[in-house]
DNA sequence: CAATTTCTTTTATAATGTAAAACAAATTAA
DNA sequence: TTAATTTGTTTTACATTATAAAAGAAATTG
């Protein structure tokens, strides 16, 4: 199993938490929210591109809705790779933040 | 705060835990174990060296022991400032996995 | 059909990650 | 006292990932 980038798990967590919403710029707003700063459009679709290509997303184009202007939506989904990718990195940090001795500084 | 990347969150917490012992072969055996591959001597010598140009490790060479063979050893020790920068990365984390909905599968 | 809105794609570059080779400094054996 | 061995670090060269900014597309509205 390859481990992902942190870019890579905050673009599926995202997907994940968005669920039904999870197009580019849903996606950008909520990654960028997590990480307290602006996400570049390149720096979200170029790795959702990229997750796609690995199979751990699925991705479709909707239909035009009557709501609005705008282009059509991209959605993303993850898959079941996705999500065994998430639960592999998620163990690891586990594993690393635990029984880590007292510091010098600042315990 | 810049956020930092996984492998530079793995390698801090290495030399976190390492405390005395950390110096880089050791810290390369303990990373390894976490990600269960080997990682090569640059993926782990390279990243080092930035985490330490960008205030998150101080280092030193050890004086010569008379315990064994081989060349001195270089040592690591994280920084207020690295720490800051796990406790924001871990942060992050704990938000991005926090209320995630169920998943038609697997779940 | 021009203007506006919403969204995606592309381009070009910077930063990071990695393997492999080279190099260095110590001890031990011949 | 020097050759061999051991342990460790540094350098090199390249692949992958991250990012900003610009361009392009598809929809609705005036």
């Amino acid at each position: 199993m390859e481990i992902i980038t942190r870019a890579e798990e905050i673009l599926l967590l995202s997907v994940w938490k968005l669920q039904k919403e999870a197009y580019g710029l849903a996606i950008r707003r909520h990654a960028s929210e997590l990480l307290n700063r602006e996400m570049s459009v390149g720096a979200v679709y170029i790795p959702l591109e990229r997750l796609v290509k690995k199979g751990h997303l699925t991705t479709w184009e909707s239909d035009p809705t009557d709501v609005r202007g705008g282009r059509r939506k991209r959605f993303y989904e993850l898959t079941p790779a996705g999500l065994a990718a998430l639960h592999a990195v998620r163990q690891i940090q586990q594993e690393a933040w635990s029984d880590l001795p007292r510091l010098a500084f600042d315990v």
